[in-house]
DNA sequence: CGGGTTCTTGACCTACCGGTCACGGCGCTC
DNA sequence: GAGCGCCGTGACCGGTAGGTCAAGAACCCG
């Protein structure tokens, strides 16, 4: 029997984590109580402090995790495309889906960039991202596809134009996502010139 | 005798809500307490709240104030540039320049982003921005000078390009504005193609 | 079954927070 | 200089936050 009817380990901790997610995405995290968190799940307070060393400690992880996870589905959306510019496009693509699927999470990144001690965590994940676009860039500047612009700057610009994109017209409106990665891929590619 | 020796009335004011910009920038709103406001100024805690009736409504204040700034010196810059694609980049620069005069007003603005109960304040004042400038787009399309993209949505991109580029580069690394301005006109107008 | 680990509980502690308030002086005006 | 707003003080209050801990319950393995 491998099903036990109690949560227990990993699970428990997986379950702590996501629903501080979403408490933190929907009250905000210094609003969002370490009581509040265990009371949602159903647990007594001590269990937190047995999975997690804080409630800072936790934000670290939900950060970690959630780059990590982005970072996986770009490059599962990827594959082995060939062509630089459309890995580009297909990694927008991917980042603009993820953001629809994990919302809460995109709110936390936000948040954490706000404050100080944060900082490091984020940053490091982010440029990470950003290098990769950035590889990718160099590719295309190298064959003539894509205009001699510097690519960490161009990277983070595009990274500016999904997240936008992304909180005001997935998460704010309803937009569906697709409709907007279009939208996303076509400024990113041209501009608003023609 | 105009100029008094003890600071009040709409100069005590002034001088709180500068105070609390840089104080909620550096630790964070919710860990900024008013207690360590009114004792950076230096008064005691009863002055505080007989100027605001709380740290909310402080907030929202400042987040009115400074966007109310930004939109000011936008126009400014603008000024009465017939050319819409002109008033665009104006606009971009200007704003770029604000971010970097205004940095903790726009941690604020990011942080106040991330708390729903704020969301209304912010979204007035960028719904405000954003329709400025997709103003000038529809002109600018009109005229076949843009590519017939939806307005809005560009206009909503630019702000990303802008405020990723700020936060990254004007803020976190100290890179000339110019530059960074530069590289921003550059990628909203013709994207990363060429 | 027995004994060691792995979890779980929830009352409890300390610290501090936002906010109040009775009181006290400064600076006008008449 | 009396009187009156405007401004300023800081001890104080109720509430709650993050975090601790001694006491078990559940589970695993021999």
């Amino acid at each position: 029997m491998s099903r036990k009817l109690t949560t227990r380990g990993k699970d428990r901790r997986r379950q702590l984590m996501t629903e501080a997610t979403r408490l933190f995405a929907e009250h905000g995290f210094h609003p969002t109580s370490v009581s509040d968190i265990v009371t949602s799940v159903g647990v007594g307070k001590g269990v937190f402090y047995w999975y997690f060393s804080g409630k800072e400690e936790l934000l670290e992880q939900l950060l970690e995790a959630s780059q990590l996870d982005l970072r996986r589905t770009q490059h599962g959306a990827i594959g082995d495309e060939p062509d630089p510019m459309q890995r580009i496009e297909l990694g927008i693509r991917a980042s603009m889906a993820w953001c629809h699927d994990h919302r809460d999470s995109l709110t936390l990144v936000q948040f954490a960039a706000t404050e100080a001690r944060f900082a490091p965590v984020l940053r490091a994940g982010q440029e990470v991202a950003v290098d990769d676009v950035a590889r990718h860039l160099k590719e295309a500047i190298g064959s003539g596809q894509a205009a001699d612009l510097d690519p960490e700057v161009v990277a983070y610009a595009i990274l500016g134009v999904v997240q936008q994109l992304a909180r005001t017209f997935v998460l704010g409106r309803h937009t569906p996502v697709d409709e907007v990665a279009d939208a996303a891929v076509a400024f990113c590619m041209h501009g608003l010139m023609r």
